[in-house]
DNA sequence: TTATAAACTTACCATATGGTAGGTGTCAAG
DNA sequence: CTTGACACCTACCATATGGTAAGTTTATAA
């Protein structure tokens, strides 16, 4: 039981972290949702940096675990690279409290000061850089360049992950169904496309 | 003096809300900054929340003249299109709290209410995927396919532009200004590719 | 049965917050 | 010289916050 009400208090915090931000909750809150008091949460984890850290770990740890699989699966590597970022943008659909988390850790860490949670993208970066240089014509990219590249599509799934309750509220939700029905086989064009495009000398004008 | 004043406290509030977010600040560190008091706010704004939304407001018009002009420019929509983009992205290099801000939003507004200030993107949306449909192999593009495509630009975009401290952190500031100038042309790159991808077909026009 | 530790609780506190009430000083118009 | 608007300030308040202190209950082990 023990255990299991740590984890309940991790999950609980995972999602109003997700949807209010950091200051935008309160210890009292996420235990009232449990039924328990600030206390409570307090006797578990050392005060609300620690708290809020658990739950960042948790998450970094479970993306890379997505990573690190994915790369198993596919071959080829222009396969595999969009395999995982498909399989990346399905993962961030279905929980999206994670993505918005993430999202905003990127938007408060220049404030945040502890070094060592700050970098969880790192090791993640770097195996999406490797990925870009398994492909054949970006065998000789540099760093910077492979990254530029994966960034973008980063960003595009994450951005759009983040922009969901937006979307309905300007487009309404049969249009956003719409829309994410189109999103994905747009994207894997979108991805295959740029892939090639390296060397493709800038295409007609 | 009084009009400045007022834009003073707009400008720092932007500049404040962008970095730690609305519950991140306190009336009394913007006033604090300016060295007045938290009432002299409080004289020229009637509250927390209506300081906030003239805040965004102000963002939002900024965006929209910038989407307006760049529609001008350009005569070709597929160049049209391209150039928009990229100077979007140079007016996010340039002044990133916006950026961040607007990122903050798109987190925020499920919580918020006032339905009016929330979707200040829906006319600059809009008139991305008239832009889009006015591109020959895209003319018989649906709303949310054509919006599926801009939404992964845009994410390219404004993720990376948020990200800016935190992959300097990660690789350095060195790697990071190489990062900088890999990105714009791989991002036309993108764009011309991704747009170039459908239906190659009705291609060449 | 007793000792111990873990999982909570109620009390409490210092501080910060958004906001109200009621000023003070300045300056221009009548 | 007075009036009144304006920009700003001091004083104050109710509430919320993160966190401490000191229990109480419950289960486990000796």
């Amino acid at each position: 039981m023990a255990r299991d009400t740590r984890r309940q208090f991790l999950d609980k915090a995972e999602e109003l972290f997700a949807a209010r931000g950091f200051y935008g909750v309160s210890l009292a809150a996420i235990a009232d949702e449990l039924g328990l008091t600030k206390q409570a949460l307090l006797h578990h984890f050392a005060g609300k940096e620690k708290l809020y850290g658990e739950v960042l770990a948790r998450i970094s740890d479970r993306f890379n675990d997505l990573a690190v699989e994915a790369g198993r699966r596919e071959e080829d590597p222009r396969q595999r690279l969009v395999a995982f970022f498909t399989q990346l943008q399905a993962a961030q659909e279905e929980a999206p409290a994670q993505t918005r988390l993430l999202m905003r850790e990127l938007l408060d860490n220049k404030q945040r000061v502890e070094a060592a949670t700050t970098w969880y993208l790192k090791p993640f970066l770097q195996s999406l850089i490797a990925m870009v240089q398994a492909v054949p014509n970006w065998h000789d990219a540099g760093d910077m360049e492979a990254l530029a590249l994966v960034y973008q599509w980063l960003g595009a799934i994450n951005y759009y992950a983040v922009s969901h309750p937006t979307l309905t509220g300007i487009f309404g939700s049969g249009q956003n169904r719409a829309l994410t029905k189109a999103f994905v086989p747009q994207l894997s064009k979108l991805m295959l496309a740029s892939l090639d495009a390296r060397e493709a000398a800038i295409a007609s004008f």
